[in-house]
DNA sequence: CGTAGAAACTTTTTT
DNA sequence: AGTTTCTACG
């Protein structure tokens, strides 16, 4: 590879990771570079470290002077390292999402906000969205008065965080950024010390952290990014896949290398992800191959409900580890994937049931649970006692008699004085026990190592007592004593670098806990089964996949289908998910699903008709759905009398009740059922009201939209 | 002030 | 359905 820029287009499973990694030991190896004028930036922790394992394996370098991490992390090393020239105190500490959105409630109230026209999840985004531009609110045109209210809350939020000596995601790119970009000296010493820049998923970069990397190089700098179009799925939060138009236009000139060979996937999978990509118009162009044979075809399979989807992929799960005359496959190799969390808990419960061992990605993390966050409050404040979120969180907790009127008492006096909460307790009132009860951990941790600090304190603050008194509280003592493990953990991990070293152990703890929110709990050894979402799945590969609710509204997903250019993200995300399996793929999705505690009628994802037939094969028989749909009219029919449900004896499968219960006189259609229209083509009926002649049913025509239509009309056919 | 139970809200994906 | 926030009462 020629020694200029470069722009790689490396296609899913075309061994991405192995050319960054080569790449960077070539270079060293060669000599071009010493280990200290590398600067490799990934999305996500799992790569970063992916990366500096492979290549201490492949080098004889202390991980310690890599700055290989994610955007964020490298942001927040840089930001400690300078920490006075950012105008941050040395202890600052980072608002993970949670924390941010409550600052923003805090300050929303405080400034009398009115929250049904401006949410606070609104202005939250609407902070987020400008720092990812790159703009502070001095610099966000302010056309109409809604934004100029925005903007000046942005404003006044951006003076809190200042205030409280925080910093949210956003903030770190950003404010690293503006530090580069403001001194002049600081910005030649990091361009002439980075001889070369390399970047993972680029895709996923956003505009700021495009300019953030340009910032960095200087004339001498090579820039080599790798991406792939077809894998951007984090247009949501921001990402721009213009960036790689541009890197080509301004770096690359033109000169892009493509990777089509894909050494992951059999024949029909590859295929099947082709034909499902080819229906984007918005890509650069790129066509996988493999060498492999075809394999397996895709198998399909309807559920009639997601606790049967759930049931199917929990007996075909123990199938393959039992190897069906073949050899069993590890649980560790088989993922099952699906598009939102929520949709985890169902598959729990089966696999559970099938006794599976199962390990959930994502969802709740560790450091997200309230337990460890409460423990994790009471160290931000021994570490910095003007940070107020913190203080708000735990100042009553466990309680401690300052309820609502002293905590309000207390914001008022720290307005009054213009500062922290803290500063503002008077030592007499009950706040004031809390205030010394800081104060002295401050004392007592002073000495203590890491692990001993953390479990000292929760301890010493009543939260294991607390929670041994509370009749769930035993997972919480857990968790807590697990906090004490991971700081033990974290002691001793290489992760801790240079310019970490110079702060004290407690903050860089408290930055790894809000930046990597802990999905540590990957390497625990036991064999089992990887559950995640297809964002968390990115960049993994597993011999089976199943993917699980393929259904209209689901996946994809109706909130994205609204948004300008939503579908074909959520079409990449399709992809990234085919992607991921080697050898079998299985496609499954349920007629009923329950959601926010109601059940919901959906036809079949338009991606599962995008892939070719041949590629495909049913488990269930294609019109398994109507055969289904008569015996569920049969069954109504033999429905007891009301009077007689609470009878003990007349057992009622809940699915056929809710239809009963809603049934009306609509000319023999019911709810859940499949027919077709002239003009919209087929559909399923979600809902009706009226009757006789005046009945209306709603009906979920997938594609074409969900339409009331007046039955004496609309000349619906059974289908 | 603290608690229990009611009411309201969720509404995708994550560093 | 599950979680968070509100409300009423001790």
């Amino acid at each position: 590879m020629p020694d200029g820029h470069a722009l790689v287009l490396a296609g899913a499973g075309s061994g991405k990771t192995r050319v960054l990694t080569t790449r960077i030991a070539w270079l060293i190896q060669s000599g071009r570079v010493t280990p200290g004028g590398v600067l490799a930036v990934t999305f996500t922790n799992k790569a970063a470290r992916e990366m500096v394992t492979r290549l201490t394996a492949m080098l004889p370098v202390n991980p310690r002077g890599l700055w290989i991490g994610t955007f964020h992390g490298l942001a927040n090393r840089l930001l400690r390292a300078h920490h006075q020239e950012s105008g941050l105190p040395r202890e600052f500490q980072i608002l993970d999402t949670q924390d941010q959105l409550s600052a923003v409630k805090r300050l929303s109230k405080a400034l009398n906000i009115d929250e049904d026209r401006f949410a606070p999840r609104d202005l939250q985004r609407f902070i987020n969205g400008q720092k990812e531009e790159g703009l502070r609110a001095r610099d966000v045109p302010a056309g109409d008065e809604v934004t100029r209210k925005q903007v000046e809350f942005f404003a006044a939020y951006d003076e809190q965080c200042q205030r409280e000596g925080v910093a949210d995601f956003a903030e770190l790119l950003l404010r690293s950024y503006e530090l580069l970009k403001r001194n002049e000296i600081l910005r030649q010493h990091y361009q002439a010390r980075f001889r070369y820049i390399l970047v993972d998923e680029f895709q996923d970069t956003n505009r700021l952290q495009y300019r953030w990397l340009k910032l960095f190089a200087g004339a001498e700098t090579r820039l080599f990014a790798v991406g792939d179009d077809d894998q951007s799925i984090y247009g949501f939060r921001g990402a721009n896949v213009g960036n790689l138009a541009e890197f080509e236009k301004e770096y690359s000139k033109g000169k892009v290398v493509r990777l089509e060979q894909n050494y992951r996937s059999q024949g029909n999978i590859l295929d099947a992800a082709n034909a499902l990509i080819s229906n984007n118009t918005q890509r650069l162009g790129k066509n996988l191959w493999t060498s492999e044979g075809q394999g397996d075809p895709l198998r399909v399979f309807e559920g009639e409900s997601d606790a049967d989807e759930a049931r199917f992929i929990a007996e075909e799960v123990s199938a393959l580890r039992r190897g069906e005359g073949g050899a069993g496959m590890r649980l560790v190799d088989i993922a099952v994937l699906y598009r939102s969390n929520a949709q985890s808990r169902v598959l729990e419960h089966a696999l559970f049931g099938a006794g599976i061992p199962y390990r959930v990605y994502g969802g709740l993390r560790f450091f997200e649970r309230a337990e460890v966050k409460h423990a994790l409050a009471y160290l931000r404040l021994v570490a910095n006692p003007s940070d107020d979120n913190s203080f708000l969180r735990v100042a009553n907790f466990p309680p401690r008699g300052i309820g609502a009127r002293s905590v309000e008492q207390l914001q008022d006096a720290a307005k009054r004085n213009a500062g922290s909460l803290f500063d503002a307790v008077d030592t007499k009132s009950k706040a004031g026990n809390f205030k010394k009860l800081i104060e002295e951990l401050q004392i007592e941790t002073k000495d203590l190592s890491l692990p001993e600090m953390v479990e000292h304190v929760i301890h010493r603050s009543g939260l294991i007592e607390h929670f041994k008194n509370e009749r769930e509280g035993a997972d919480r003592v857990e968790n807590l004593e697990e906090l004490v493990n991971a700081a033990a953990a974290f002691g001793q991990d290489d992760a801790r670098t240079e310019a970490e070293e110079e702060i004290s152990p407690l903050v860089a703890f408290l930055s790894h806990a809000a930046l990597e929110a802990g999905d540590h709990q990957a390497a625990e050894g036991q064999d089992a089964l990887q559950m995640m979402t297809v964002h968390s799945a990115k960049g993994l590969e597993f011999n089976a996949v199943f993917m699980s609710g393929l259904e209209e509204g689901l996946f994809p997903h109706e909130q994205s289908v609204m948004a300008k250019d939503g579908l074909e993200e959520e079409r990449r995300l399709a992809y990234v998910a085919i992607t991921r399996a080697r050898k079998r793929l299985y496609l499954t999705f349920a007629q009923t699903r329950m959601l926010h505690g109601q059940t919901r009628y959906s036809l079949a994802s338009r991606f599962l008709e995008e892939i070719p037939e041949g590629l495909k094969k049913w488990l269930t028989p294609r019109f398994a759905r109507q055969q289904r749909t008569m015996s569920f009219e049969s069954a109504g029919r033999r429905q007891a009398p009301a009077d007689n449900r609470d009878n003990k004896d007349t057992y009622f499968p809940k699915k056929e009740s809710i239809g009963y219960a809603r049934d009306r006189d609509m000319s023999g259609f019911r709810i859940g059922q499949n027919v077709t229209h002239a003009k919209f083509g087929s559909g399923v009926i979600v809902d009706a009201e009226g009757d006789g002649g005046d009945a209306r049913v709603q009906v979920n025509f997938g594609k074409q939209g969900v339409k009331w239509l007046a039955v004496a009309v609309a000349k619906l056919q059974a289908a």
